[in-house]
DNA sequence: CAATTTAATATGTACGAACATAATAGGGGA
DNA sequence: TCCCCTATTATGTTCGTACATATTAAATTG
């Protein structure tokens, strides 16, 4: 059964997305959303708790407790929205557009192992995009992005791609059946290379951000979410998000 | 007086800290505890949450309360932490080493102004600095950053910062009496210009990743820690820590 | 002795009560 | 009318209890 202080802050969640809450009002009291819930005041803290750990409500005494933000768009579950902020932070937001530029398969060489922390010799499907700012009439790229996936879920991972190029969210969301994922990340300032300057709208040799992510899935336990910085090589630095789902 | 919960998570951190309960073991169950501080087992709980939270401790039924990591250093409270944590993850990790290059006071031309989102004439002071890996002997520089910080406390700034070059922490923790902070971080791909060249031991023209950093202080109302993505320019991407103290 | 079942255990969820505290609203006095 | 004080109010903190549930350890059984 669904926990009552869960079901609470879904319910108001659902409410401030319909907008029965707009930002800026001011949500019932805690005694009386007990009474609407039929659960104590307790459980309507617990509820509320999540709501201002999300960001989603202020509180304040005597103040009520104010709607600070619009929520977020259902079926996106904790991973997702924790992936989602990283991603927020280290790239170019949710919004940005991204256009497919290549899938392939590809064997690590031996620099391609370094920079990827696996033997020389491992498979990848390799997801390479460009990134743009959405409503941006000249449609001017960002941000090259090359995401490497564990080849053994090749054909998986290009099965469940489809038509539609929304690699995240789509990849965490619908590879079902695996316990666990792990994510790298790196970002770095290269040349643009001969092969990117086209799609990049730019001369070879120019100054890009490169980011490059890597998709694995395992079984190991791991319980929470880590994050580490392991500033390797030059310019240069990576991330890691596990979480056992 | 010191709420009891928040004592209870202090005083748990701090034995952490000391190693009197080191990773990997497990803490008293929180009947234990509520006996050994004197307070309710809702109190140990609500002080476990903080832990938990704060990814210090996991917890499963009857698995016991593991210490999972060692807790941070004392003194950073959670707006430092806070912003720690973005550093860790925009940035190169805690422990880069930082070597400041210069302290100036600048005006915005026009086009600093636009990119700093401010009117043109603004005086700033702007501390560049070069960051390297910790404990490499080469010491290879890997990024070049630049902290912009409100030219109204350039000189408490110046002040405070002393001799040691401390800025980040510093800043928060030592500019006492304003309530307010506001911070604004861009990271772009640059090209080596000839006064980055030599400290970055590179050549000028080369491809480097620059981190730009802005403080402000007013005394805005805004009761919560926001972060939103900006992607104003090409190949430039913003974020912003509002936080009220 | 191994496999299964059962009991003990620590955390998870939920309730209700009481008092503290800060913000607001209202009333009284100058 | 304006200011100050007071009463009200909604959230904040803390307590104690009860039961649920997952995990471990012990006991039982084949």
């Amino acid at each position: 059964m669904e926990k009552r202080y869960a079901f609470v802050a879904r319910a108001l969640t659902e409410a401030i997305a319909d907008g029965r809450h707009p930002v800026g009002s001011v949500l019932p009291t805690e005694f009386e959303l007990a009474e609407q819930f039929a659960v104590s005041r307790s459980t309507v803290r617990a509820a509320m708790q999540e709501l201002q750990a999300s960001g989603l409500v202020s509180r304040k005494r005597n103040a009520g407790t104010r709607v600070e933000a619009a929520a977020p768009a259902r079926g996106s579950d904790g991973f997702t929205q924790a992936l989602n902020t990283i991603e927020a932070v280290q790239q170019f937001g949710t919004e940005t557009e991204r256009h497919v530029q290549r899938v392939a398969d590809v064997v690590a060489d031996s620099e391609l192992a370094t920079q990827l922390g696996c033997r020389p010799g491992r498979r990848w499907l390799c997801i390479s995009s460009v990134r743009m700012v959405p409503g941006d009439a000249t449609r001017t790229p960002i941000c090259w992005t090359d995401v490497y996936i564990d080849g053994a879920f090749a054909d998986e991972v290009r099965a469940k791609m489809g038509g539609h190029h929304e690699i995240f969210g789509t990849l965490v969301e619908k590879i079902s059946g695996r316990r666990f994922v792990e994510i790298r990340q790196d970002i770095s300032a290269v040349g643009v290379s001969r092969e990117m300057a086209e799609p990049l709208k730019t001369a070879a040799g120019a100054h890009a951000l490169s980011i490059r992510r890597q998709y694995l899935f395992a079984s190991s336990e791991l319980a929470e979410v880590s994050l580490s910085v392991h500033p390797a090589d030059r310019f240069r630095y990576s991330t890691r998000l596990l979480r056992q789902s």
